[in-house]
DNA sequence: TGATTGATCTGGTATATACCACTTAGCCTT
DNA sequence: AAGGCTAAGTGGTATATACCAGATCAATCA
């Protein structure tokens, strides 16, 4: 049970810790200083292997690691990459954020994966306080600047309040939509946000691999007499999530979950 | 450069996908269905490698991406455990937060890490729209439940309004003696929520290794006139982190960053 | 010109081996 | 009973090797 006795395999000296950590602060730096750009390629890990004169899963760990603390990204059989700078995502500030993300150097676009007319399952029906079987309309839409993805959101609105819905453009701010032709204004919402595992699908679309952490932000959208009138799911590629918001304490409508 | 041919080493089909990823299923469905309870130990990597006949490295890739989804933690040296349930922090409460955890089953713990009394840097001025260098008490406390670290949290008052507050105890909710000593009522908040990689004396603190990666959650807190009172710095293990609150939309206090 | 092919790159998976630092439990002193 | 020691176990790090499949691009063929 016991590993067996063998030759000695250590390189450089060890005083500095694992020699993979010396090998990612230094990339770190590269990347601080600007040496590796945005989207910039990095060394592939026979290239870093050769270059440090470790074996190659030791430079795998190095670039694993700074692909974990969400300053590099990996395309499948292509190269590693520097991740572009985060994404501000304002909660109290919906309608502009699409607005100024498509205007602002980030460039965002949205495409629009899906769309359906369903009926509310237990869970949309108390999130909107309306019987099951509610006719709902869902939209899933990827938001991403330059090929690169950013997050996933599927949103959820009640098709009776909002009839033909799904006729508008929805590359556009949802919000806006809603407020513009049907007077729908936003007011308050209700948040969740968790950290879990990326789905198979979900990395797919967001074109990371199973391995990786997302951030999903779950928001009931209410207008300014209180009703639910949009529910949203959002999956964020854990490294580009930032999330802002104005809060109000003591209220707490913690039905979410 | 190229890999020079050997010998056949794949083992069972790999029509079902990588082998590693199988062997994650079958854990996981052990943990869903509690065949593996809450911090119960999971089999060790070299334990795990002969069960599925596989090497210890994909036995070890197996709970690593355990690790990743959040189900799994490890002990350095002692083994991997099934993660517990993750704690609620309802943002929009942070008075009853800590009073219902404390009652509640989770039995939460609060360690007193640090306290100090310093001086406001440019952030903490522009937080607390004082001059810099202007006095400050800061504390450090870790919250667990059961030896179990669950986030770790940073707090800076401002030591004028708030004098002698490092005497009381702190082991306690913060919210409520800023109430109850000194009439400080949280009414609104300013959030932001962000995911990266942990810091080497986090680690160590909530007792995780350095390739985990947390959530950190900032807030600034008002009262009811909306001046800022207490400002706080949350760091929080990925997978025990949820976060809730209710936002108001169209106010922004984005002077966050 | 346009499609196909093939060499060569990439990351992903997998095996086998080995040393290290640390924890734990039991045994054995004092 | 308290302390110290040791053997066995654990995860962490590291090397070396190998095969696979997808991506890329230049050379080649129709």
């Amino acid at each position: 049970m016991l590993d067996k006795p063998g030759n000695q395999n250590r390189q450089s000296d060890p005083s500095r810790g694992p020699r993979f950590l010396q090998i990612v602060d230094e990339i770190r730096d590269q990347i601080a200083t600007g040496v590796l750009k945005e989207h910039g390629i990095l060394p592939s890990e026979r290239n870093l292997s050769e270059q440090y004169g470790v074996s190659r899963m030791t430079g795998r760990r190095a670039l694993e690691a700074l692909e974990i603390e969400g300053l590099v990204y990996s395309a499948d059989r292509r190269g590693r990459f520097v991740s572009p700078k985060r994404l501000k995502y304002n909660v109290s500030n919906m309608v502009s954020f699409v607005k100024t993300a498509q205007t602002d150097d980030v460039n965002l676009k949205i495409e629009v994966v899906a769309t359906s007319q369903t009926y509310a399952d237990s869970r949309l029906a108390a999130v909107f306080d309306q019987p099951e079987g509610s006719a709902i309309f869902a939209y899933t839409r990827l938001f991403h600047t330059g090929g690169h993805p950013i997050f996933l959101e599927t949103e959820y609105v009640l098709a009776d309040r909002f009839p033909d819905f799904l006729r508008h453009d929805l590359r556009h701010s949802t919000t806006q939509i809603l407020e513009n032709n049907y007077g729908a204004a936003a007011s308050t919402g209700d948040i969740v946000i968790s950290m879990r595992g990326v789905r198979t699908d979900e990395a797919k679309l967001l074109n990371i691999s199973a391995r990786h952490t997302v951030i999903t932000l779950e928001q009931v959208i209410r207008d300014k007499a209180g009703v639910p009138f949009c529910f949203g799911r959002q999956v964020w590629r854990g490294e580009m999530a930032e999330f802002s918001a104005h809060v109000i304490v003591g209220q707490h409508n913690s039905d979410m979950a």
